[in-house]
Parts: C-alpha cells; structure tokens; sequence
DNA sequence: GTCTATACGCCGATAGAC
DNA sequence: GTCTATCGGCGTATAGAC
C-alpha cells in the first residue's frame, strides 16, 4: 500500500516495459538494471534467471488485464458497449502501438520463434481477452458462433496493430477502428433477428 | 544457371529460412555457418556484417514476392480471382504460419522493436503487396478506396497469422479464409453497383 | 538488501595460413 | 574460397564484502 513500491516491483515494472519496447530476447539485465538504478548484481537477490523475470511480468500482465476486463465488466451498459471498450484500447494506445505494436502479440510472436517455454503463459493473455469476448457476444444472443467471434475479432486488432507499426498511420488506424464498431453494429442487428420476439439480454 | 547454387546463395538462404524460423536478433553466425556446413570465418569472406547478410536476405525476399505477384497477374483471370490467391497463401503456409507466424510482419515487428535500421526495407515488402493489391482493387472498380481496402485486407491476413501461431487452430485459419472471399464478394459486388450500368472491367 | 568483483561462454568480427 | 586461431566485448550468472 501507499506509493512506496518494493524494489522487486520496480524491477518488474521496468522489465514489463522494456520488454514490450524492445522485446524480450533483445533486453539485457543491464538494461533493466540500469533503468531500475541497482547494480547489475543486486538484481539477483531478487530474481534468479532472466525466466523469472519474464514469468514475473507475464504474470503481473495476466493480472492487469483480469482487473481491466473485470472494470470493464463492471462499468459497461451492454455487452455491446463492453465489446466496444476493447475496440477503443486500439485508439487510446495508438502512439504506443504504432511503435512497438501489441504488448501481448509481439511477446507472444517473439516467444513462440525462439521456443521459449513461457509461451504458453504468454498466451494466456490472449485466452484470457477470448473468454471475455466470449462472454460478452454470448450475451449479445450470439451463443453458437459466441468464440469465433470473438476469436475474429482479437484477429482484427492484432491485424490493426501489425500494420500500424509498420506504416505508422494515424488514419488507417482510425478507419480500422470505424470498421470494427461497424461490424460489432451487425453482430448486435443478426443477434437480434435470429432470437425469439421478445427476448431481452438479462 | 543450373543446380549449382553459390555459397553466397545457399547462405542467403539459409539465413532467410532462420530469420523466419528464430528471428533476427535470435539467429547467430554460428546457426548460419552450420547450417550452410561452412566455417564462421569462410563466412566473412561473403558478407562482411550481420547487417549485410540482413540487407541480402530482404533483398532476396523484395525479389521473390515481385515474381510471386507477377505470375499472379499473369494467371489469375480477373481482379477478383487474382486478389483471391493472395488470401489463399494463408491456407498454403498454414503449416508455416502456425509455427513461425507471417515472414513479413514479423520480421518487420521484430526490427521496428530493435531500432534496426533496416526495417525501411522490411517494410518495402509491405508496400509491395500493398500496391499490388491496390491496383486490383481499382481494376475492380473501387478507385476511391482501393488503397484503403489494400491496407484492410493486409491487416486481416495479418491477423489471422498472428492468431494462428499462437493458438496453433487450423479450423481458425479455414474460417477466416472464408470470411475473407465473402468479404471480397462484398467488395466485388458493391463495385458493380456503383459503377455506371453496362461498364465492364477491362 | 545492496554493492563490487569476477567467472565463463557466446557473440560478431579479424588475421593469416593453405 | 575455405580453413583455424584468436580477439575484445557483452551476455548471464555467482561469490562474497558491507
């Protein structure tokens, strides 16, 4: 509690951003120590192997995300409106992604290439957005196709992600962004027509 | 001509198969050089710096994807059929994709996050694609926005790769591929429509 | 808990024999 | 053109003083 974070925090915090800025594989306890103002040597009181420093972060992501899912749950009018706050993450982090992309695809990317066996951690992150979305179309009405779409649509950000890192433009990211509440605008219009008349969403 | 590939040659290629596999930063001279079943010091006598070997293998990469949408314009039918095989290549290396994820973007991810400069280059294949795409995109008819449907369809499939390596789903790969064709019936249709009554595309 | 000093290997890169 | 031998640097990781 209050603002005094553990040096184990801090260590955590700099890694989780080095590691999204310039990937895992390139960062180097130096870095992190550097960024963190402790010697090299003192890191390892607090983490034995650059794994664990990669789990750490993995896991304080895992549950970032768990609380930001679980705001938006708590916050959001409709499942519509909840599928929508996951659309505008697309806008709110758009100076962020167009430089080092998506936090969870890029590591998830990176993680795979070099067999790392956190992968399957790392992917979790993606698994825990998949359910959520899931959730969420369900309750729209869209109970059979519910995991595809949302399957679909995490494909459609990272897509977004992808190429406004390459291109660096503002614009398409936004048409993009259009696009999707678009579609989010027919999923809710097909949901509609295929329930029984009179049928609500609670 | 003929079988007999250079050193040059096979080192290229083997280091293009590696940057693919295990990424740049990943990839040693030592991973090359056996590959190859070369020495690391025969390797010098080819290419001077790692950045070298780089610059070739995107090189090699600009001139492969130029003669791939070359033979593309010269076999596909029509606009429509030519934009098709490009959403068929997800199906073709699906088995790649799954494991490595798209050549291009992460490639292009991966030197963005390093700071390499080289990622000008990299992303020359993006822009390849992009302008390939978009001229048959205003052979369809969509003059206005065949930029912009370029840049979404690359953006899909860009998606779809990323997803797919890290879920390992074949089955998402199929359902995305078939979105993608009704997507560009959509497309096909919405050009007829708003084109002047008895115009053809040639 | 934090530091300095240090071990040891792999990295990219060079020199020079054949 | 291909090899062996080797360099300096940085990477992760450890030992031990304070």
């Amino acid at each position: 509690m209050s603002d005094a974070k553990t040096t184990r925090d801090q260590i955590v915090e700099a890694a989780d951003e080095l590691f999204y800025r310039q990937g895992y594989e390139y960062t180097s306890f130096a870095d992190i120590a550097s960024a963190v103002r402790i010697s090299r040597g003192n890191f390892y009181y607090h983490f034995k192997t650059k794994d664990d420093i990669l789990a750490a972060v993995i896991e304080s992501r895992l549950s970032a995300t768990g609380k930001l899912l679980q705001q938006w749950q708590e916050t959001g009018q409709s499942a519509e409106d909840r599928i929508r706050s996951f659309i505008e993450i697309l806008l709110t982090n758009r100076e962020k992604i167009k430089l080092y992309g998506c936090p969870v695809g890029t590591l998830c990317g990176e993680l795979g290439k070099i067999g790392h066996s956190a992968q399957a951690d790392a992917k979790r992150l993606f698994t825990l957005f998949r359910i959520w979305l899931r959730g969420q179309f369900r309750q729209l009405g869209r109970r059979r196709d519910a995991d595809q779409l949302a399957l679909h649509l995490l494909a459609r950000s990272q897509g977004v992600a992808t190429l406004a890192s390459a291109f660096r433009d503002d614009g398409f990211i936004r048409r993009e962004v259009k696009l999707l509440h678009a579609w989010v605008d027919d999923c809710a219009r097909n949901a509609a027509r295929s329930k029984p008349a009179g049928s609500t969403n609670s």
